[in-house]
Formats: structure tokens, sequence, C-alpha cells
DNA sequence: TAGATTGTTAATCGATTAACAATC
DNA sequence: TAGATTGTTAATCGATTAACAATC
């Protein structure tokens, strides 16, 4: 009876690397679907992003048939497929909390936009910038947080607040109702694990980069 | 003579994730220090991170020795140590290329400049944007790029040009002499292996959240 | 039919966790 | 000394790659 926990009903939840990589098929095969590709293999789909085939397929796999053997895959029913894996076939109300400087470049990336993301409100505890406009968007007091979310049915939200008050404003979020923070805030958030959690920290990022060119200089230097 | 490859001179090499989390700690290390602590087991450096003592013991195991058995580590030596370790115990120049919305955002960002990185150059290839001062920096035509990477001795790029030049715009760079990109655009870029290179796709991240929204929800369901 | 390509099982590889002798 | 905690080796776990029978 130990083993069998979550073989039942609920679907094997997918290895969270294979979620990524998903993702970036879905960008490969819209590119493929603009280009006019009606079907393609799972080395075609694979091979610009760097990614085996073997791989392609295994991943798929998570969720379930999806091609033909001798054939391949059939591009727009994969596409919709993977969205309704990811759960992006349909419209995510999103809230924006924080209008510093980051706080605003995101108001203004497409990017969200063209996939189903829509930012419906953008709070911020600071006195001073409620009632502004800011890219056509009304900035809320941070204090009409429950009811917001309520009404707008809001389910995830961009954290952009400084690191010092992240945490408590992250609380302040999940007591408010909502299931998932995108978290912008160089520092780690503690929250229940029911809450969805993902951390984008740009610093992070760049010593990532710092590091590996650091490598490949020093690799260059003691290589023959 | 097959397997001894990179066993020699070079450093062996950090698993990737490895690195992912010496940034983590680093953060840590640092809250300890402004908390005045001196000294620190691997437990309690691991702990507020969610990551177990053995799992910080055997990181660390990858660039040295830092710790005594019975002690613990020593927080300034530590901090210092993996500074090294990343190389960002000295600064890095940075150019941003691409003053769109987010572009504009990172320029106003706080947290590169806090860990020696520092933007010296702002560049766009849109004449409209040329001559224009964002945030204090003079925006540079990118046509300048070869001359002013040599002469601020630039190594590292932020790109955040649409998704459409960002092939062609990292490949100008590459050819000026930057050893690593900071990849906002929400492309796959292929650039030759000793380029550095990071993807920092947003709406990737995003729907990572969706998913896991989407999964605790259907698992919140099913559950008795 | 012959060639292509899937889904899946087995083999390999790498990363995490546990355990413990060595040491302060 | 006794208690604490390291660095490291062995055991476990998960993820990637290779191989191939099944199928169009």
């Amino acid at each position: 009876m130990n083993k069998a926990k979550s073989d039942s009903l609920a679907a094997k939840l997918a290895p969270k690397a294979v979620i990524g990589r998903v993702c970036l098929y879905l960008r490969q095969l819209e590119q493929y679907h603009r280009q006019g590709e009606k079907r393609i293999s799972s080395e075609e789909l694979g091979t610009p992003l760097s990614i085996k085939d073997a791989q392609v397929r295994k991943d798929l796999a998570c969720f379930g048939q999806f091609g033909h053997p001798g054939v391949g895959y059939q591009v727009d029913d994969l596409i919709q497929a993977l969205r309704h894996v990811i759960g992006i076939d349909h419209d995510w109300p999103l809230a924006l909390v924080g209008v510093g400087n980051l706080g605003r470049a995101l108001l203004g990336y497409r990017g969200f936009r063209a996939r189903g993301f829509k930012i419906v409100a953008v709070l911020d505890a600071d006195p001073a910038k409620v009632g502004l406009r800011v890219q056509k968007h009304l900035v809320e007091p941070m204090d009409s947080v429950f009811e917001i979310v309520a009404e707008r049915k809001i389910a995830l939200a961009l954290l952009c607040v400084p690191a010092d008050v992240a945490q408590p404003t992250a609380e302040k979020l999940v007591a408010a109702g909502i299931s998932g923070i995108l978290n912008f805030a160089p520092t780690p958030l503690h929250l229940p694990p029911e809450i969805g959690l993902v951390d984008v920290d740009l610093g992070v990022q760049l010593e990532n980069l710092a590091y590996k060119v650091q490598q490949a200089r020093s690799n260059q230097t003691t290589a023959t």
C-alpha cells in the first residue's frame, strides 16, 4: 500500500524538466505551423531545439499518444493537445504586484498577452503610486487585493516588489485566494505547498552566465 | 585514453545544477553576514533554501574545501570563495541590446548593479532610438557595436530585441567579440559552443506556472 | 510491399540522499 | 574528552539515450 500512492485516477505528474521542454516544443510547432508544415517527425521537432528525437517521444508519451508510426505528428493537432496539457487552452487573468522598474517593464511586455496571459489588475502598496496610470493600467491599492482577486477571478500573480516585502506580500496574495506566483524578487518565498511558485531571479541568471564565460576562458587558457 | 579527457589541469566542470544553487548559497550567506553571523553549518545554510545539508556539502566540494569538521564554515570567507568561483569577484561590463519595453526595464533594474554587473553600453538598431537618453544611458547605434565592445572591454550582453532579429543580432555581437549572452528573446539561439548562453524566457516561465497550478487544481478535485 | 517513424522497454548516465570515518 | 560537523564514499533515485518490435 506504500507505493501505489498516486497511480490511481490522478495523472502521473510529469517530471518537471519535461514541462519546460513541452513549452519549447509548442514554440517550435507554432513556427512550423506558420511555415505551413502539416506533419513533422519527432526528429524534425527536436533538432532545432537541440533535443534528441527519443527525448521528444518520451516527453510526449507522458501525456498520451499523439503520433502515428511511420507518419509522425499532425502539427495543428499536437499544438492543440500541448496547449491543453500545459493549461493554456484558455485565458489566464493575471495580477501584477509592485510597480517598480521591473513591474513597469512587464506591463509593456507583449510576450504574455500573446500566450493567453492577460494582466487585469495592477497593485501597489505605495499610496503615491495608487491612482496612476501605467501603460493604460490603473494602479490600485494593495489593500483592495481581496476584493479584486475574487471579483476578477485572478489565479496568478507577477510579484515584482522589493525583496524585503516579498514574503509578506506573497502571503497576502495567497490569503486573497491566488493559486500561483511568478516571483521576480531575489529572495526565496516560503508558501503552502499547494501554491504554484516559479522563481525568476535575473541576478542568478546573469551569475550563471558569468560562470560559464569564466569557465570557457580558463579552458581556453589551459587547453593545448 | 578515452576517459581521462578533462581530468588534467582544467578544473572538473561542476554539474550545471550546482552553479544555480551556489548562487542561492551566496544570497543566503550574505543575509547571514548582514545579520552578524560569523559561522554557519551546512544545515543552517541549506535549510532556509529547502536544500539538504548533504547537498550543500557535496556542491561546495566541487570547488574545494571551505569548512572545518565539527565547526562549520566561516561566513565571510565562504562568501569570498564563492564569489571567486562564480567569477563575480570583479566587475563585468555589460551591453544592453534592444531598447524596447523589456530593455528599458532592465536598465532600471537594480539587481544587476548590486552584484557587479554594470551596463556600460546601450545599443539599438532603430535610428529613431539612437541618441535618446534612457535612464541616463545614451542609446548608441548597433552599427558601432564593434568599436564599442572592443573599447569598453564588454564581455556580456543582455539581448532584448524582438524574436525575429534575435539570431542575426546575436551573431553580430559574437562577431564583435562578446563572450556571453543573456537571451530574453523567446527564440532559441544557435551560436558557437564557446559562447556562453543563458535563456530567460518569461513566457515559458509563466507557462510552467500555469501548468503547476492546473495540476494542483486537478489533484484537488480527484483527491479524496 | 518497403521505408519510415512511432511508443516503449532496456541500458546508461548523472544527480541526490544517506551514512560514516576523520577531525576539530 | 564528548559533541558537532565536515568531506567523501556508497546507495538510491530519476532522467536521458539507445534499441527495437509494432504499425502505418
